[in-house]
DNA sequence: TTGTTTGACTTGTAGGTACAAGTTGCTTGG
DNA sequence: CCAAGCAACTTGTACCTACAAGTCAAACAA
């Protein structure tokens, strides 16, 4: 199977990409340089920025991109979220970046995929939490937790936004302490929805992980799905033998 | 800001998505319907593809994508690995899939991030094994281990590719027991190269697995990264209080 | 010195053409 | 009846034009 031109063209500008944040020749330029047409250097082009090598915007010279991860320790959240406040705040300012919060709560009929987990009728009135966490004013991840009713069906705490209202102490001192969590974890690209809520630059992934918690009789309590731009955070987990 | 013609297409599209696996109009028909030149709907298309909504191929109407994951369970993977062989084929077995295993043993220099996780220079001869993964004959990831040179020297069972071989029970086999790991996941979008050793579809990102394991001293023994095609492959971790 | 305008550059959008190449089903000849 | 071949479809590649819109720096005016 021959390369096609466009290919040939996509990689050797690849090939010639210099150090990240560093421009790119323009468009006139890679005409002339390769021979061949404004619609496949274009083409080329976008098939690099589709792969998340170089970013573009209008005017400018595109310029080879840059990523750097900020990391989520997963098996630390829950439990340090019982002593102290809101963990993934913690993480961030560990690294030195500046976290921030909007919190959304809402009543919500149970989507079918939260309905399964949580193992209610599809329909069922519950509460949601929904999260847009930040970092350095740059969005990072939104996070949407759902409860049962039964959690929290006669509890005023869980309409409280305050930053005691964390989670994993909420759900303790309303007695559905969690003390077993399944965690799931794939990959997908942005609707264009999600790819504008969350600045992605085109070629970003969503890293999307979900977690779902039960307490100590194995209900479930919470259901958490997050989704991440995956050129901004790396998620971890430490595990014994 | 106001939508753009390819935009407003692509929207359009989308919307009229029918269940996976169902065929889209004709480029040509698409043009008629929506008024835009072939060139807008080819790129509202491409953008569709680019977002994994939908497939192509050449002499065939273009498809809405169906997606179905397969689990792998990361909390047992090295637990299970000490009893009962290869922990990643059973937990497709289980699943009712066909799995496949190609292995290669190499020695090479170190790598730079290799060797950063692994404490030794760079350039360091140390031994790989480099995993192909399959599930009824379809590529599903890329799994290459790294040992550093304290642990591989003057042991023969290393360069031994039979199933014994697998590397939780053989890094014991060998007086270097893992106690304890650190895992990170992130998601990119794939090289080429990826994209065909795993036969990706264009809009599905890669799912990247590292893990770094220790010995009961606390040195890194080995070092493992996996490269996995995000729409075939779904990872899991169970957590305890 | 400071601020504004202008012009030259960049990429983005939208249209067109032509032909190559893969798929599918119908027709037709044996 | 079956198979070969053809015709009509599909998407892929490659080229062209025109203009819109954002960026940036130099020139110019207050």
């Amino acid at each position: 199977m021959p390369e096609t031109l466009q290919e040939r063209v996509a990689r050797l500008i690849r090939d010639s990409l210099g150090e990240p944040g560093s421009a790119l020749p323009s468009e006139a330029e890679l005409v002339e340089r390769y021979g061949a047409s404004r619609n496949t250097v274009r083409a080329a082009l976008s098939a690099l920025e589709a792969q998340g090598l170089i970013t573009s915007s209008q005017g400018r010279t595109r310029q080879v991109r840059e990523i750097n991860r900020w990391e989520w320790k997963m098996a630390e959240w829950e439990r340090a979220h019982n002593n102290d406040g809101d963990a993934w705040a913690n993480t961030i300012k560990a690294q030195g970046g500046t976290p921030r919060n909007d919190l959304q709560i809402l009543s919500i009929q149970a989507p079918a995929d939260v309905a399964k987990e949580l193992k209610i009728p599809a329909g069922t009135a519950i509460q949601a939490r929904n999260r847009l966490r930040w970092v350095n004013d740059e969005p990072h991840q939104l996070s949407d937790s759902y409860f049962p009713p039964f959690v929290t069906d006669g509890n005023d705490l869980f309409w409280n936004p305050g930053d005691l209202g964390v989670q994993g102490g909420l759900l303790a001192a309303t007695g559905h302490k969690q003390v077993r969590w399944h965690d799931t974890l794939t990959a997908r690209m942005p609707s264009a929805e999600e790819s504008q809520r969350l600045m992605m630059a085109p070629g970003t992934p969503l890293l999307v992980h979900t977690r779902l918690g039960y307490d100590a009789e194995g209900r479930p309590v919470r259901y958490m799905v997050t989704r991440m731009a995956a050129d901004r955070v790396e998620v971890s987990y430490d595990l014994d033998a």
